[in-house]
DNA sequence: CAAATTAATCAGGGGACCTTATGATATTTT
DNA sequence: AAAATATCATAAGGTCCCCTGATTAATTTG
């Protein structure tokens, strides 16, 4: 039987968490421009290149589960910031291939690399507290999506994991 | 001296959480329009209002760190949903009182009244854990706030602790 | 009372994200 | 070679968030 006031507290707690970290991401990237989700946009599209880079247009799309016409916009604009660079394929050349610059590699990881300061306030044992509970909130979270979407899981479980599990050691 | 990898596990965890909880949440609400985030735009409005109704917009807008113009916008937005209601002011008639509607107050509570499912998979002891960890984190996150812009956090911390503080008992 | 200040509005814009529709080109299938 | 299919590009549209500038209406102030 589990205690739902300290569910309620830690949910509390969370919402919180994400309103306040919210603010002071805007407050401190006021100045760069990085303060955009991973998960949306030109950020997925990195993070999808930098776990398997050379992908063409087409496999970002499904990978991603955007139309191929976002998927264009997208990759247009990182090509403006010189974070990837399109080149048609030879051996089919409908397709076209899209592959991470040094500096989009550079940004892709910087977004992920950088541990976040309120995390120095933790100690050892917290830290290893949060990450335990965080692992099983993000299995259940996984557990969640395939449920709802097979399919998905597939494509993002892969990406994400892989990605992270990279710069883990 | 703190463990560097424990913080780059929990950072990685975090992110990954952030990540696919964003899935998840597209996932779950493609019906409803509700994902959308509680800390800016017409969401910020229903949160303030929520903790203080009857605001002018003036207010609001100070108080959110936005343009009367965008506030304009966002609380006109919010009228056409039948989430607030617009009364002049019999005091000064330049003013505009914005008061939330029922439905407003419920979708502004529903917002953060509901338990996420991934906290059931934790025991007491880790919600308990949970608990405190997050309030060390956000506790150095509004230090963090408070010494880029002391002026915010007034309106903030304020706005948000007491909303949540509302509805954890 | 005239002048200055204040609250809200209108008009317009920009950036990010995402979609459908249409057409062009290249490849595969028949 | 012709037809069907796949990949990509272009155009257009929509939503959301947020801003600047100019204007109107009400209140305060000198």
């Amino acid at each position: 039987m589990p205690n739902l006031l300290k569910q309620k507290n830690a949910a509390g707690k969370l919402i919180e968490f994400g309103m306040v970290r919210h603010i002071a991401d805007d407050l401190a990237h006021r100045e760069h421009d990085d303060h955009r989700s991973i998960f949306q946009g030109q950020g997925k599209i990195l993070l999808a290149l930098s776990q398997t880079d050379g992908l063409s247009q087409k496999e970002l799309a499904t990978r991603l589960n955007l139309t191929a016409q976002s998927t264009a916009e997208f990759v247009n604009k990182l090509v403006k910031k010189h974070l990837v660079t399109k080149e048609k394929s030879t051996v089919d050349r409908r397709v076209t291939i899209i592959r991470l610059t040094d500096l989009g590699r550079q940004t892709a990881s910087k977004e992920s690399a950088k541990i976040p300061d309120f995390l120095t306030v933790l100690s050892d044992e917290e830290l290893d507290q949060f990450t335990t509970i965080l692992t099983k909130i993000n299995e259940s979270l996984y557990d969640e999506i395939k449920t709802a979407n097979p399919s998905w899981v597939n494509k993002f479980h892969q990406t994400i994991s892989d990605h992270l599990r990279d710069w883990f050691m």
